[in-house]
DNA sequence: TTGCTTTTACGAATTCTTTCGTATATCATT
DNA sequence: AATGATATACGAAAGAATTCGTAAAAGCAA
């Protein structure tokens, strides 16, 4: 499983969020956000790339192609946060979440959801023990 | 400020928990856990563009140069963690954080730490309000 | 039809990162 | 001093990721 680059990351997050979408509008959704101007077909390069290592599919029937992420989202990014725990908190997840609520101030209904989350674990623990 | 490359991100590892080393030792140390071997002079090379970076600092007053890190581990991290939330979890801290709890299996030890930071943050939350 | 715009395809330049070969200097051993 | 091992410096090759120029095809408008 090819893992997305930088540049990848952000055309899926699109996909993800817009759905099915021209390479068009992908490439000003980028622009909407990023700093400086991306090319159309800098865009187009990546995606067609994109499509060849599986990560997208496109509908070729009409002239303008539609693409669609392939890969879905939640397994991406589990899978690259695992590789950022291991590579920058070697490995350790409570680390890295310390790390996060210290820093990020989390909102009340966060934190509420994430107790919830941390009871339930403990519920799981305490049943399999 | 020079955000590390993966590679360099090895490489403060190393020095972050082994203090002060030598080329050589940096060398050893990476091979050690890495799959593939790397050789002494890319090793050599890196670390002298970390240097010129400001990632390191040497002391070259003896043949063997001595290495040290010179970017605080915490700090690194702050930035490294900041950036990958932005990239893959759109900067919410919190879905980050329910995702790495959900998916590695936090110890009691470990759970028990996270409460006391959320307390601690509710805490401070309130006297704020 | 003719000309203007949009789209894809393709190749190649650029940039960033990693890797290593080779030269030269320094040290240790005999 | 001569030999062999170990160190740094330097340049450049190799790889990976990003960017874009240009050509050809397809659609659109006058």
């Amino acid at each position: 499983m090819g893992k997305p680059t930088e540049s990848e990351l952000e055309i899926l997050q699109v996909l993800w969020s817009q759905g099915a979408s021209t390479v068009r509008t992908v490439n000003e959704r980028l622009n909407a956000v990023s700093s400086k101007e991306i090319g159309y077909t800098t865009t187009l390069k990546l995606m067609q790339l994109m499509v060849e290592k599986g990560l997208l599919q496109r509908d070729t029937s009409a002239r303008t192609h539609i693409y669609v992420a392939a890969v879905e989202e939640q397994s991406v990014k589990r899978n690259l946060l695992q590789q950022f725990v291991h590579r920058t908190f070697r490995g350790s997840a409570a680390e890295l979440v310390m790390e996060a609520l210290g820093q990020h101030q989390a909102t009340d209904d966060e934190l509420a959801e994430i107790k919830e989350l941390i009871a339930k674990m403990e519920q799981k623990q305490n049943k399999s023990s």
